[in-house]
DNA sequence: TCCATTTTGTTCAACTGTTGAACTATTAGT
DNA sequence: ACTAATAGTTCAACAGTTGAACAAAATGGA
């Protein structure tokens, strides 16, 4: 590749990619109830997504530490919207999933939030929507393979 | 477009959207120094390619409160990376730009954040990079509009 | 011109999310 | 059996955020 084009290509992606992520988050944020952030909700999508998992696996999938996410449970336990259960075949796990409540809340979230991103996804043509979510998720593969490699 | 289609879409935007973003923020935050934090380098960089703003269009460009941007540019100028200037033709405005030492510094945060950028970049065809990047600005130019709307 | 309104930015308390080190409890590997 | 490694928590210290209250300056009609 032509090294001016790489760097166009990289300077570009550092400034779009923090608009989008600035801007999503705080449309997202909007579409929320205040009980519930931002980042609260994408973790408790997740723990759906998976049915039950473990802080380590959290930590692993989102790239932070393990302190961070018993901090972030512990305020989403305190709401009652996530349950943490002790292994019993291996004790020193903790199996996290959504309480009844928990289900309950993320769905009614889900309303609004769907709603603002399909508002958004509705300007684009289909071939470009699906080309771009199947890059975007062949990028977040490669993330974590490059994550891996260190 | 089907509403099948389009839920999956959705679901699948929210999930990668969150992944890329922690990911992403993760190893950029690695190529960095511990004297600059992620969000930090990107409004640096932000400042650096407009030559100067005001705390009213970074608040604006990010989608966060003003408080927020002048809880940010106090530690930058502590850190002597930013200036703040009254303009002296409006003097209510302050007007924001790096210092020498600032330049210095996120040229110097650059070298290692390109490198990785390029790492990443490298393992997509170059037809891919360029159609993905320009619906990701399509995008941050969609949710601008989106938020203007309300 | 005068005064109310708007705009720009700051301060403050309170909160979420994060790190990294120190710690406990449990399991795994010889 | 004992040392290693693993899973998770606690804690202090930060960065980033909101929203309300505030100060200072500019604007715009009457």
């Amino acid at each position: 590749m032509a090294g001016r084009n790489i760097d166009e290509w990289i300077d570009r992606y550092l400034s779009v990619s923090f608009l989008v992520m600035k801007r999503g988050a705080a449309l997202v944020k909007d579409s929320l109830c205040e009980e519930m952030t931002h980042d609260q909700y994408y973790l408790l999508r997740y723990i759906r997504r998976r049915g039950a998992c473990t802080s380590t696996e959290l930590a692993a999938m989102f790239g932070v530490n393990k302190s961070a996410v018993t901090a972030m449970t512990n305020r989403l336990v305190d709401k009652g919207w996530l349950r943490r259960d002790r292994d019993e075949r291996d004790r020193r796990v903790v199996v996290l999933s959504l309480t009844e409540q928990g289900e309950a809340w993320i769905a009614e979230m889900d309303r609004n939030v769907y709603r603002l991103v399909e508002e958004v996804i509705a300007r684009f043509p289909e071939e470009e929507i699906e080309t771009f979510i199947r890059t975007y998720e062949r990028l977040a593969h490669v993330l974590q393979e490059v994550e891996e490699a260190k």
